[in-house]
DNA sequence: TTGAAAGCGCTAACAG
DNA sequence: CTGTTAGCGCTTTCAA
């Protein structure tokens, strides 16, 4: 026992709750009920404990606490952390962890469900007390295993499982806005850029875009009018859509993106061949990324207030983790923000 | 115990290394052991136990592991995961970590020195085994503080520390390579938007990139026409330097932004007053975020290859969790991406 | 209201 | 080369 060392200014180890509890002159449960809030402490102990945790700059050691109990953090998955739609997504959750004392860590988990897999996965393993799953490829089987063993929130994906909370915007609604707006403008014949899936799987949002275009345009009588290209959304994909388009005989005089990652691929390779939005065509796009706005792109689409979502998805978890057993499902409603590269269709000279 | 209830979704409770080590009759440290790839195991034992390992499925409980040992866990404190220079180096990391069995967790750290300490101690409240700390805005004294305690590679940031890796783009030549650029173009009066700070910084990018402009513009016997734009490293702060410019009396013909972000905020303020780059002025910005590439925007820029940057820390941190001893700092080569906003002056009208 | 003590799943001495 | 055993820092019965 060298402890008789005092003086020494170079504390190497960092303090523990028996260390707290000793310089309170507690037990280590007592100071363990403080530092959790828990039922039945004296205010007096709570005061001291907490005097004792401040002066130590006590920090709970989150691996120990998750190996009894919980590690006040959340996982949150997500394909790509450059996405600007999920980084508002990750405020809005910010914006409610940050009063309750959770804590967000984020798992790039990559583009196939295999790898998205293994990232949820790893966060389990982590014991996180939470997941928030964005836009996740995994098949709702793999979905329904994970919640089994952990609170989960899906973001994006329109699921109505039993077991799994979700958030996503209304994309039905969403495509039809778009397409109200472009009919309106006089548009008639409309192309809709389509996220190319290997299955059909209707609780994904490109299913539920497509769907919503479709409809919309029955609506509208336009069926007939209506086109579909098949392709990538991503900058790639946006740029094969043009190519697809102007292969076509009859092209359509607008164009619905999908998503605004395509809209951009699109606008770029519209500019290298010394064309534009909306004289080309009209052009609009989905998810009101910060790009959309700058003022040379000024891009027509869909917001779907990533803020909100994000919000809104900590707060199921935070009520699941608090117990909530049924599960619940939000849709929010997204709105349009018409800007320049959407217009009348441009006369066309035969 | 209604196991044979064939309905039901069968096991609850993971698998721990006891249960492998039971399964394959060895003991608890030989699995360990195994799991671990440690030395003095024959190969029969090593055999058995990852059978076991499979057929349990297996997966090591991180909080246990870091408890002890390792976590086998990195952390990477950005401000916001929105940063597509951010996501490039994620990108090389995941690359360099994947083949080891790390595995990476982002934890977005905000826009200020408090919230990123904050985040900092999280990640090592995790008992993460290293931390990759991206352009991190805390205090060389608290870098230090948190070195002694887990290894850490910066990025971004020229630290010349002993005990702190580093990986940085060269900034000073990057800003040669702009300022060469403009004048070769004809351009000698030339501004440059700075990123505003509270205290002068020497091992901030943004101190380096304005040192490196004005060094590059004295080389070229032009300090005189050296203008400096003191604003903020955002889209909004773009927006004011156009503002500012625009009150200048004699105002620059070529601007050097600094940053992506901030040129992209001066061309939508640009746009609003009808007028773009490089008609109003030249521009160029610095990062080569991928908007910067997008057709209409068409960005003059430095790159810094991001990729490999992520990499470079990656294996510097896994070589120092792996032992080394002294500090390693590197600094890459950026090259200048020529695209449409830089141009020749344009003959002013008197 | 408080405290003693038994683990959580794993690793690291140390024996055999 | 393999096994036994003692914790890591925390939470949680269960007594006092």
């Amino acid at each position: 026992m060298t402890d008789t060392d005092g003086g020494r200014p170079a504390r190497t180890k960092r303090a523990t709750i028996v260390d707290v509890a000793r310089h309170a002159g507690v037990s280590t449960a007592s100071a363990s009920k403080v530092l959790r809030n828990a039922y039945g402490v004296s205010d007096a102990m709570k005061e001291r404990v907490q005097a004792s945790m401040e002066a130590l700059e006590y920090r709970p050691h989150r691996p120990a606490r998750g190996m009894r109990g919980r590690t006040y953090t959340v996982g949150m998955m997500v394909s790509d952390i450059d996405n600007p739609y999920f980084s508002l997504i990750a405020d809005g959750l910010a914006s409610v962890l940050r009063p309750s004392d959770y804590e967000l860590l984020v798992s790039p988990g990559g583009y196939d469900a295999a790898s998205q897999n293994q990232a949820i996965e790893a966060l389990i393993d982590h014991q996180m007390d939470g997941l928030i799953l964005v836009a996740p490829l995994v098949s709702p089987a793999d979905l329904e295993r994970v919640s089994g063993e952990i609170p989960v929130v899906v973001v994006g994906s329109h699921t109505a499982s039993p077991s799994v909370d979700s958030v996503s915007g209304d994309d039905q609604l969403g495509s039809r806005l778009v397409v109200d707006h472009l009919v309106a403008l006089g548009h008639r014949r409309i192309g809709f850029v389509a996220n190319h899936q290997v299955a059909a799987e209707s609780h994904r949002p490109e299913s539920v875009r497509l769907a919503g275009f479709l409809e919309a345009m029955a609506q509208h009588d336009l069926s007939d009018e209506a086109v579909v290209i098949d392709t990538q959304w991503s900058l790639e994909g946006g740029r094969d859509a043009v190519r697809l388009i102007d292969a076509l005989d009859n092209p359509p005089s607008a164009v619905f993106a999908g998503a605004d990652i395509t809209a951009l691929g699109m606008m770029s390779e519209l500019w290298e061949g010394s064309r534009s939005a909306p004289d080309a065509y009209s052009l609009a796009g989905y998810d009101n990324s910060r790009i959309a706005s700058i003022g040379p792109i000024g891009l027509t689409t869909v917001d779907q207030s990533g803020h909100e979502v994000g919000a809104s998805a900590g707060r199921l978890l935070l009520e699941r983790i608090g117990g909530r057993g049924e599960a619940s499902h939000l849709l929010l409603r997204p709105e349009l923000v018409v800007r320049t590269t959407t217009a009348p269709p441009t006369p066309r000279a035969l």
